[in-house]
RNA sequence: GGACGGGUAGCUCAGCAGGUAGAGCAUCGGACUUUUAAUCCGGUGGCCGCGGGUUCGAGUCCCGCCCCGUUCACCA
């Protein structure tokens, strides 16, 4: 078939026509002249013919071939466009040579704009030229391409043949956008900071390892940005946002991908509290621009974001939704019965913060339809949040969840030096003791928390998770362009 | 890593009682100037994921491996 193709190419090349064509000038996108036609149609007269002239390019998706006509569906970027070919019209010799078109050539085409006489808005070719030559088909009209590894490994196959994921990553791209100019209008500047840490920081998962060679040193691929981003306010920037990639060396399922993007912002003089006000408008914007409203549905839950969203302490969600309470106590093993007792798996490694973790995950988690924000977590869990200065069991830290997932983290950012690096010691001896996701103690970050970081609150959100929330997406590869699979 | 499901033509899928590998679409040839999953007639096309085994004979049964999906474990 290949070969078939080619020798059509040569064929092309043979009338001194080149196959694979520099510029084109159009009239219009394809989606253009559409809405022109319509819009012409909406204002002529009962009876009226509306007639547009356009020059379009585009990938022919679908021929239907009738002796001297013919009938193309033209693709671009901006919608799709019956074309017809007479021979007549074109004329006899360049008809002909239609035969040498196949599905997935790019072609221009000039003609006139009508509705054909069974309602279908269609360009009526007098001239037509090769752009570029397809040497391969992609797939199957009807049902498309729908084999999951494929998708996956050849994007752009998906693309071609599946003009939904288009759909898909344009609501994402819009998303993002919406987002970043929110961040913009309220003051906040977008910075970068580094990929390759000498000191991964920031979360507690694993990391990538690589290694440079003019300094012979190891780095890691960031699994957060956090770290430097306080930095920079510790530096003299009130409000700074990063949208970026993270790194984290864990497994990979439909919520995980090993990169993934994160939206974080620091905002100096803020605390937990008013960063969730700040959060559930921000989320509200997004979600309900992105969606086109206040309601959705996500894998058949019906989802509002309408304000005020329900806020509950996590302990509180606990004693809700699991039945037991679990601040009675801070005792590791007695804390591991209480959650047993529901049915939740508790092994010997985890410590007191990781049973409320495994309670809040498999017992409240997937009761959180309605965005929710869970706050007040114990002190275990937040290695870099700021303690409740009437419980210093406890942190102001909050997550915001909508349709059962996780998609941010929040605090106000603990900025106390000595506790803070109490608190990486803490992490430290977890780690010695075999916690490999345990965090590592950054003494640069430490030595400049001791020249003062403001009062600050920080909150991160899972862009891809947002995204599969705005395209109901089951899976994350849905909303990823190039999801990592094995190398075949 | 475990469990379950899957890998057959370019695409979507059938075939499993072990007996020469099938359909639709695409493609190639023929008919057709208003079709839109066009229609009608005829044809081409396959390391049946990879490797081993059982058998006269394996896409089909057995063993090992690879890849994908779902899920559990770990995590966001």
């Amino acid at each position: 078939m290949r070969q078939n193709r080619i020798r059509k190419m040569e064929r092309f090349r043979a009338r001194g026509d080149e196959p694979y064509k520099r510029k084109f000038e159009r009239t219009h996108a394809i989606g253009e002249v559409r809405a022109a036609f319509e819009a012409l149609e909406k204002q002529a007269g009962p009876g009226e013919e509306v007639v547009v002239d356009a020059v379009l390019a585009g990938r022919i998706v679908a021929r239907r071939v009738q002796g001297k006509s013919t009938f193309m569906d033209l693709r671009d970027e901006s919608g799709k466009i019956q074309v017809f070919m007479g021979e007549k019209q074109v004329g006899p010799e360049s008809y002909a040579c239609l035969d040498d078109l196949d599905i997935g050539d790019f072609i221009g085409v000039s003609g006139k704009v009508h509705r054909t006489r069974r309602g279908e808005i269609t360009l009526f070719a007098s001239q037509w030229t090769i752009l570029t030559k397809s040497l391969r088909p992609s797939a199957e009209k009807w049902h498309g391409l729908t084999d999951v590894e494929t998708r996956y490994r050849k994007r752009y196959l998906d693309l071609v043949a599946n003009p939904e994921v288009m759909d898909t990553f344009k609501k994402r791209i819009f998303m993002i956008q919406t987002l970043r100019e929110w961040l913009l209008e309220r003051g906040f500047l977008e910075v970068e900071t580094p990929m390759l840490h000498p000191i991964p920081g920031g979360a507690t998962a694993r990391p990538f390892i690589t290694h440079h060679n003019a300094y012979d040193r190891d780095f890691y691929l960031r699994i957060a940005p956090e770290l430097y981003l306080k930095r920079l306010v510790v530096g003299g920037f009130e409000k700074v946002f990063e949208i970026n990639r993270n790194f984290r060396n864990e497994g990979v399922d439909t919520r995980h991908n090993p990169e993934f993007t994160m939206m974080e912002l620091y905002e100096a003089w803020q605390d937990y509290l008013g960063l969730m006000d700040e959060t559930e408008e921000m989320l509200h914007h997004v979600i309900s621009r992105t969606v086109g409203g206040e309601e959705f549905v996500y894998q058949g839950m019906t989802i509002s974001v309408k304000r005020p969203w329900r806020r509950i302490r996590l302990y509180d969600a606990i004693r809700e939704y699991a039945g037991i309470d679990l601040e009675l106590t801070r005792d590791r093993d007695e804390a591991a019965r209480m959650a047993e007792r529901i049915g939740v798996e508790i092994d010997s490694t985890m410590g007191y913060g990781k049973i409320v973790d495994a309670v809040m995950s498999e017992k409240v988690q997937p009761h959180l339809v309605q965005p929710t924000f869970l706050y007040d977590y114990p002190i275990e869990l937040s290695p870099l949040a700021k303690r409740k200065p009437d419980n210093p069991a406890l942190t102001e830290r909050f997550q915001p969840f909508i349709g059962c997932l996780e998609v941010g983290n929040a605090f106000s950012e603990l900025n106390d030096p000595l506790d803070q690096r109490a608190r990486f010691e803490a992490q430290a001896a977890l780690r010695a003791a075999g916690d490999d996701e345990a965090q590592y103690l950054d003494e640069d970050f430490l030595f400049a928390l001791e020249i003062g970081m403001p009062p600050t609150a920080g909150l991160g959100i899972g862009i891809d998770r947002l995204a599969m929330l705005c395209t109901d997406s089951a899976s994350i590869r849905e909303v990823i362009l190039f999801p990592q699979l094995r190398t075949l």
